[in-house]
DNA sequence: TTAGCTGAGTGTCATAAACACACTTTCAAA
DNA sequence: TTTGAAAGTGTGTTTATGACACTCAGCTAA
């Protein structure tokens, strides 16, 4: 995987980039994968951003955001939703920002307009050590990013409004999740996303309720407590019910 | 008013487009704002848009859609909110629009990206007619119609999604009605947008008790029917509310 | 072996919101 | 003065929400 780009894009566009926001959860928080482009000369601290690339003139958004998101990581087929346009005319101002666009940019100057995406990946398919081509890459712990390159940071709360908003209304949580997960392990994702304690029994009651999760015949083992009993996601019977027309999923 | 252009921004970026949804409400259906740009010689029917231009590379992309507001319908200061960018390499394909292309814009084959955004008008701030600069504008009720020049259908649809949405969770239907206004109008402004019927009572229970409406020693005259008291919006009780933190906005 | 720790799992009651539903009132016009 | 048209109003039922505390199963370490 990811060794020869078949298929490599035409040419790039100057004026529009794509960056991802992409998430990951241990089953005790949030992380945000963040690539390290090496100490600021002009900050003396290192230069932390958000995967992203110039687009190619003949890819839709959503297939650079993929792209990007495959070249980084390899993986494929993962849950992306756009956020939107960020276009201040000064989102490139930062001087450390305009040192690495003069390293990296054939036309340092042009004004680029990005395009923001979320993605939802298991962590675990993604180990930035193991990567050779992302060694610079890394994930980073939702709540204790403070700074980031050109308007990234702007943009990742944007992104976190977003999957809060989302999670209350569809059960995109599950792409954060191994196949097989327990159901603690879900309440801690939707207390991480919200942000909040959510109440374990009216928890359970709600998710069990939506009748989307299949019990398995297996629980937790090595486990130094009472081991919990293991869930996968029905995508089946969620397409059947929202199909049917659900509303009621807040939180 | 927009009689002569002071600041006009530098150059033309010709890469990156903003699109207006323009939205109003005539007390019985959804309005669109739509622009006729002629017969198109390729297929024979009227081409219509929604408004939009290219930005300058010293403005915001807000700013550019307040513009083409402004620039459109002389007004300023309306509710505007972005939906997302559009970048499909294709959106420009058709022949029609690339009859319009080739006589507008400078780089006729430039692939644009635009970024859409929805607005929310009073109806009569806007007469096309009457406005000189804007003899090819009009509004169009938003089921009627069927077909628009690039792939601004698809984005009146995301549009309408959108709008749905948000209006569940803020008041934002107020910026689509005039200053003093009726329970029913409302009523009708909700289901028009909703696109699905509400119980009358229901319906005015639930918007009284979120006491954001100031009833006014005011009542309809010469309606044949019982006169219908008037409402205005309290803006300063609903900044009180939402910022103490309230949820519960669903129909 | 057993005591102790950890997190899993479970039910009820009170309150609040949602929903379904039908008649009377007020005005203008004929 | 009758008619038509929309305004305005209340109740009972059902459903969802939110608060709350104890027992259970497996591991570990004494």
């Amino acid at each position: 995987m990811g060794s020869n780009k078949k298929n490599k894009p035409s040419e790039l566009n100057p004026n529009v980039s794509v960056d991802n926001i992409i998430f990951g959860f241990d089953f005790d928080q949030l992380y945000c994968l963040l690539i390290d482009s090496g100490i600021s000369k002009t900050t003396g601290r290192p230069r932390l951003a958000v995967p992203g690339d110039l687009i190619y003139d003949n890819e839709t958004l959503d297939e650079a955001a993929n792209r990007i998101l495959k070249e980084l990581t390899g993986i494929d087929n993962i849950y992306l939703e756009q956020i939107g346009a960020f276009g201040d005319p000064n989102r490139m101002g930062k001087e450390s920002d305009k040192e690495w666009l003069k390293s990296m940019r054939a036309e340092p100057e042009a004004r680029v307009i990005t395009v923001a995406y979320f993605s939802l990946v298991k962590m675990d398919d993604f180990n930035p050590k193991a990567s050779s081509f992302a060694e610079s890459a890394g994930w980073a712990p939702i709540n204790e990013i403070h700074e980031l390159a050109f308007d990234h940071y702007e943009i990742l709360q944007c992104a976190r409004e977003q999957l809060k908003r989302k999670i209350k209304i569809q059960p995109i949580g599950f792409n954060l999740l191994p196949e097989k997960f327990t159901l603690s392990q879900l309440h801690k994702l939707y207390e991480s996303i919200l942000n909040k304690p959510l109440d374990k029994r009216n928890f359970r009651r709600k998710i069990l309720n939506l009748q989307i999760l299949t019990p398995l015949n297996e629980k937790q083992v090595g486990v130094p407590h009472k081991p919990s009993q293991l869930f996968e996601f029905n995508e089946e019977k969620y397409q059947k019910i929202s199909s049917e027309g659900f509303d009621n999923f807040g939180f």
